[in-house]
RNA sequence: GGAGAGAUGGCAGAGCGGUCGAAUGCGGCAGACUCGAAAUCUGUUUUCCGGCUUGCCGGAACGGGGGUUCGAAUCCCUCUCUCUCCGCCA
């Protein structure tokens, strides 16, 4: 949620910004600002008329006990006759600071500067390909769901069986394999100075309207209706939400946290391709980085974080590059995002593996999650995240870039955590 | 699932109709003492909204919402949550 004094101080600056999002509804933000406006015009004649009742009570308090019960029963009935207006302006204060904040949440975070514009992933830009070489297999490439088949390590149909499709079973040395990469990358981020967390996996309503997954994207989380409560679609929403309502100190920044969760998604409308075998799933593993971060470094931390992943799939000896999303492709909430993309050598595709973001004071101002500078002023924080990174398709690229004659090739990296160097 | 108790500042904990944004203790910050530290003493220490001369003024907040009253942390209703005991159970 965007601040309501920036829009009112840059609004010209801010429209021009959300363009970029292909946000172009400035007639909603044109009625925020007049929202706005009239809230703080009833909020100054409630508060005068408070500020008569208060001064009148007082008068009553100091009358009574000097005995003085005529002048006190008049002031009461001043008082009372007051009643009403307060009242009436009470509620449309209330209703104004709802209409305002309804209106608000509808409003995508401002892109930053350096994000460019475009329509669909087509445009956004590519920033790095690492310099794992694509790997040559020829006609006889098979694809990962026909290797999971073959070696016997991932089930799909026994998914479909406990609990439908996009819930797969991971068997064997598949499972093994699940287990390796979660250790591996909880045994990394933590290396890099990530504390590690184990949070819930459902999560409240303020949760999810804190990191922005409500009210918008509601139908994309598995709902548990007799509860209230939401399982969760990333790890960042449980852990970033460890945050809302607080204060930090600045000593206490940045905060770095990493977590491994099952995430969960209902992924409707999703259909051909994009969700054979592993491609798209309703439950998958994923470890998570997630930073809190002073407004002034937040940028230099996303760099930080980016550098980091991308040395998560240089260790796997995975073909990846990284984009930076335009304004089209980007998410509500973000402020950048880059994307990683590993090569899949039997899809002859690029499939996403993480998303690296800063949410600049997006999210922070949803959940009120300020810090204190040295002057003890409160200031919103500035939140970011990235996965590190999500299961599914880095297994889809090692099972089809590493297929071999004997076997599929387990990088050398992940040897210590398998056990065994070969899938077969 | 059944019964009971409770929710107050960073924490502990008082207040039970007015002078209470809230005693006291602990913690934090600043200062005094000290070569330094501890101890001790002094001062200070919530957040949000609005206004303007940016330091002050006004308003709001004692779990959330509503009510009674001139006036509510305090009384009433309601919701949520927590704790204790019993039951069940990894």
């Amino acid at each position: 949620m965007l601040q309501i004094s920036y829009l009112r101080d840059h609004t010209e600056v801010a429209m021009q910004r959300l363009a970029i999002k292909n946000f172009t509804d400035t007639g909603l933000i044109q009625q925020i600002i007049d929202t706005d406006t009239e809230r703080r015009k009833i909020q100054a004649e409630l508060d005068a008329l408070l500020a008569h009742q208060n001064r009148i009570a007082k008068q009553v308090g100091e009358l009574m006990r000097a005995g003085n019960k005529a002048e006190a029963e008049d002031l009461k009935n001043k008082s009372t006759a007051m009643k009403q207006s307060v009242a009436e302006l009470h509620d449309k204060l209330a209703a104004a600071e709802r209409e305002m904040e309804s209106l608000l949440v509808k409003i995508p975070n401002t892109p930053s500067p350096k994000v460019p514009a475009g329509k669909s992933a087509e445009d956004n830009k590519e920033v790095h390909r690492n310099s794992v070489p694509v790997p040559e297999l020829g006609k006889k490439a098979k694809p990962h769901w026909e290797l999971a088949e073959q070696y016997d390590i991932i089930d799909f149909e026994l998914g479909n069986k406990i609990s439908g499709a996009g819930f797969p079973v991971y068997k064997g040395k598949g499972a093994r394999l699940q287990r390796a990469l979660i250790n591996f990358f909880l045994d990394k981020a933590t290396a890099a100075g990530y504390k590690e967390v184990q949070p819930p996996v459902v999560i409240n309503e303020d949760s999810g309207f804190g990191t922005g997954q409500l009210p918008d994207k509601e139908g994309q989380m598995y709902h548990v209706t007799a509860d209230n409560l939401y399982l969760v679609p990333t790890a960042e929403v449980p852990v970033t939400n460890f945050y809302r309502d607080v204060i930090l100190k600045h000593a206490e920044l940045p905060v770095k946290l990493t977590a491994y969760t099952p995430c969960f998604r209902r992924e409707a409308g999703s259909y051909g391709k994009d969700v054979r075998g592993l491609n798209r799933l309703h439950q998958f593993d994923k470890v998570e980085i997630v930073q809190i971060e002073h407004p002034d470094k937040s940028y230099e931390t996303l760099e930080v974080m980016k550098d980091y992943v991308a040395s998560l799939i240089d260790a796997l000896e995975l073909p990846f590059r990284i984009v930076m999303l335009c304004g089209g492709d980007m998410s509500f909430a973000s402020a950048l995002t880059y994307d990683f993309e590993v090569w899949s050598g039997a899809q002859h595709r690029w499939l996403e593996v993480s998303s690296v973001s800063n949410f600049e004071t997006f999210q922070s101002n949803r959940m009120k999650l300020r810090y204190r500078d040295e002057k003890n002023k409160t200031h919103l924080a500035h939140t970011l995240n990235g996965s590190a990174l999500a299961l599914p398709r880095i297994v889809a690229a090692l099972l089809e870039n590493n297929q071999t004659e004997k076997g599929i090739r387990i990088p050398k990296a992940l040897v210590p955590y398998t056990g065994f160097e070969m899938m077969d």
